[in-house]
DNA sequence: TGCCAGGCTTCAC
DNA sequence: GTGAAGCATGGC
């Protein structure tokens, strides 16, 4: 068990923030993450203070890196000018969220199946893929799965990954399956790749279009420049901005920005009338 | 019953 | 290049 304390972090909003699906809120203050191919369970003990399960070595070297930890929020914030009303209000609103740094792979299909489905019916899919095709891991009295690899999800029939409710996606994860398990799509060779060539790449896997590709550039690769428009950031920008987001302005950390502005929507914050 | 969800592809024009 | 239709499914 290690306990420390974090600013700027808040596990409840990142885990209700759209950005993962496999850490959850297992009782007030009790919270289980399924990454990396381990399971972690972390207590909030207060406002800012964890306690997490695994000694001190695992948290520095896989989880703080993991949480992004290391990355000043703080600095992000400064960036946006009083004068905005509603973002400032988004900040302060989504305080504590981080943009983690997740796997690509794992990025990939879950983003590819994200598509015109809401976040709880996400949730599920992602899961009954990890049940049904992915390892079992240890690290509690109940059975957990990793992400399903490439090669496991590409020897799978359309009927067996269709019935994890996929529908209509069913054979873009199917596709993309077997370009990564073929050795034609590297996702972590492509981790060298500058921002816009990264984008190009994605865009080339049958189903991945703007939003889907910098969701994963921004969640799996960590490029926080990348802005994912989806219907919900579309309709604060078309109502608070008319149309037009002051992209210049949050340069290098848009993607971060985009996170406050989806939760702040998400939770209610559009029906706030703006000031004027 | 109809609408909506972290959209993309295809096809007219 | 732009805009509309079609796509599966589940929750409300």
């Amino acid at each position: 068990m290690y306990e420390t304390e974090i600013p700027q972090f808040d596990l409840n909003k990142i885990a209700e923030s759209g950005q993962c699906f496999r850490l959850r809120e297992m009782s007030p203050g009790q919270f289980e993450l399924v990454a990396l191919g381990r399971v972690l369970r972390i207590s909030r003990q207060s406002e800012a203070r964890y306690a997490f399960a695994c000694g001190e070595e695992e948290f520095r070297t896989v989880w703080a890196p993991y949480f992004d930890l290391e990355t000043d929020y703080g600095a992000f914030c400064c960036r946006v000018p009083a004068s905005d009303g509603f973002l400032s209000r988004a900040l302060a609103f989504g305080g504590g969220i981080r943009i983690l740094r997740q796997d690509p792979w794992e990025m990939l299909i879950t983003f590819l199946l994200s598509q015109r489905k809401n976040i709880p019916s996400i949730r599920r899919s992602v899961e009954l893929l990890c049940e049904r095709f992915g390892e079992p891991i240890g690290g509690g009295t109940e059975l957990r799965f990793a992400f399903p690899t490439a090669e496991s999800l590409a020897r799978r029939s359309a009927e067996e990954l269709a019935a994890c409710s996929l529908g209509y996606r069913t054979e873009y994860v199917r596709a993309a399956a077997r370009m990564v398990a073929a050795g034609e799509l590297d996702l972590y060779r492509a981790a060298s790749l500058r921002d816009c060539e990264l984008l190009e790449l994605l865009l080339s896997v049958p189903g991945v279009g703007p939003k889907v590709a910098n969701c994963i550039l921004l969640f799996g690769f960590h490029r926080i420049s990348a802005f994912p428009r989806d219907v919900w950031i579309n309709r604060m920008i078309d109502r608070e901005y008319g149309g037009v987001f002051p992209m210049e302005r949050y340069e290098g950390c848009a993607g971060v920005i985009q996170q406050y502005i989806f939760y702040y929507a998400r939770s209610g914050g559009q029906k706030r009338i703006p000031e004027t």
